[in-house]
DNA sequence: GATGAATGAGGATTCATTCAT
DNA sequence: GATGAATGAATCCTCATTCAT
């Protein structure tokens, strides 16, 4: 056996749950994994924890991962996608609303995953998850990109910054809002980061212009 | 030397090396635990490679630190404060090329440390520690801000932007040079993410003025 | 058998094993721990010793004893009240044959135990099991003491010695009897300080009467 | 080099200390030995906390002795015979009052050693020693039969009890007397104790003339 | 399928002893 | 002689993984 067989993303499973009640363990499982891993860091868990916290017994974990980098890769394969933005149309919205919603939406769901607490310490340990890992920020830079060039072409957006580098610094300050509410402890913060953003991507007068519009 | 000099945030050395040779190793072990931390990630890292590398027997090790945690936190406490910024004159100088200086600088500054690789995991399991860096990233935060409210005054930055939540911008941003030169690969990137950091706090119209004073 | 039976003194066990053949296991254990701390001493000996010498890995031992200080703890616990002497019935019994038997009975159990050897090193240095063994000898003590009054107020005993010190004398002697046997090497010296012991007691021709009440 | 080499008593010293300031250190280190195999038992103590104790470096400990055991020894060679008790003249003395001060005297020889209280552990490992304090031991036994078979040539001591047991019984009821103290708290116990070996020892009546002798 | 007891390699730490200064 | 830093074998204990029930 090659010892690269389970280099698709997930690996085989050590069997395939066809039923509810397994589908259930799994679930369970999966889900005290998130819940252990964000509370104690994913180095300091261990599969017999994971076990007892889903209810199941220390083996029956390894009837469905085959380890907890597994489970680990599990969670984010089912997740990862979900934080990908919507394509906004530019000239049906007020963008500082937008992004201010935006941003509560993402910190929300990053809060949901809590994966952002533990992922810096795996990719660093794990390069194959790393991979997923920067896979999926590929896409959301992608998408963000792709917004911000349909707004070039429309005239809406700085002319002479580089939109890479601004939809890449959207995306960075979007993912550190959980950093930054806790450093600075204001939950209100969104419409002024939301602004800051807007700076980057609108000249003031168009901005104006497309407050105006909205309503 | 006073043999209090160091007891501040790290707590009492098992031992306060006095002689040439024990400084030698000490500075040996430091050097080791932060090319393996980097190399390998924390948890990965026992006292006994950190002590082999450094060319010394495992025992050495624990004469010098009581355990890892300690040597980790030596190095934070040594070159966190090599971290901050400069306070920046902004009539004397033109500010796209400061700040992509200023990238440049971080950037290689914190690839030497390479402990902004490791810190997210540590964070999450040693409060303690934790605590040690929020304090550092509050003292950059305020150099930034400072310098912020300074050019306020004098009626160059942009008047409806919270300075606040654009200092924090700005210093997240340039902690994850490393990774966005990762993601994207160009190194000569600094300008485009300093024309992008410029346009958060002056306006187009002032930067052009500053850029002039400047020639 | 409820799951709180054996939480007194010692502690909750890692594991209270449910199962039969972990009993089997826990006893095993027990037993090797026994053995070895006589033969070698308890500082000597080792977790992972008694675990190979009871047929099982490092790491069970650690499933049923959180370390050998705990496993010590619960041999203790199992027999020191063994040692308690039955109250005997003065008139009912020749004294001397009384205390030989008596004398021969507590040998063999301390044998068995084997424990009084390593209780003196292991009393130093735990303070918390030095307490159980004191309130151990001080039943002892008592039970001596108080057979030693009843037959005081039959008026069969020394009116002039000081029963508390002569019960403790009966408990020293008692517990030397290994020593004693071992550095005279005489196997049949219970009746010899058997009579002694009655010479403490009872006055001769007390002794003589109750030898005759006997027959 | 035979692995037997220092199978005399205490060994060769690695140097026979012939100068002043050596014999103050060996003294040094024979005295915080002690010190701290009483205070926190053989096992506790290493060979660095002794020497610093002592104030003096770790080396030069083994400059002095091989290593602790050596020490050990070298303490009981010197203390070991002082616990041997005088010959007495039943004739001339009160012997309750004699007894007494003799247990007092031997109590406070033993304190003063504080060795009593390590020997247990020390016996089970290295029977060497082990051999050197049954060796005084019987030395102590032999002068208290001695003294009683003289007694006994006199026809003042019990016709029916065994010397020997008799003789090792005192002994043992001596060597307990840090326990007895301990245990009951009551430190004038030494006349109760006293009266207790006498009544072993001499009828009631041969005691009573005895006693008028003294006087 | 599920269980959880058992495994044992591996990490953290200590300390008796040596030896360069 | 004296020093105390250095050594590394040995100990304690944990935990990912297996497997008999």
């Amino acid at each position: 056996m090659s010892e690269h067989e389970d280099e698709q993303l997930v690996g085989e499973y050590p069997s395939l749950p066809k039923q509810k009640r397994s589908q259930q363990k799994r679930d369970a499982l999966l889900e005290s994994g998130r819940a252990l891993f964000i509370e104690k860091g994913y180095e300091q868990t261990n599969a017999k924890e994971i076990a007892s916290h889903a209810g199941v017994a220390t083996g029956t974990f390894y009837r469905y991962f085959t380890d907890k980098r597994q489970l680990m890769m599990s969670l984010l394969e089912d997740q990862l996608e979900k934080l990908l933005p919507p394509e906004p149309n530019w000239t049906n919205v007020d963008p500082e609303s937008f992004f201010a919603t935006l941003l509560e939406q993402h910190y929300k769901r990053l809060n949901r995953l809590g994966l952002h607490r533990v992922l810096p310490e795996l990719l660093l340990k794990d390069p194959q998850l790393a991979e997923v890992v920067a896979e999926a920020r590929k896409k959301i830079h992608a998408r963000i990109l792709v917004s911000l060039k349909n707004a070039r072409e429309q005239g809406i957006v700085w002319a002479d910054l580089d939109l890479d580098t601004v939809s890449w610094s959207i995306m960075v300050l979007s993912d550190k809002i959980p950093e930054k509410l806790t450093e600075c402890g204001n939950q209100a913060d969104y419409s002024k980061l939301a602004k800051v953003i807007c700076r980057l991507v609108f000249p003031p007068d168009v901005l104006k212009q497309l407050k105006l519009n909205k309503k």
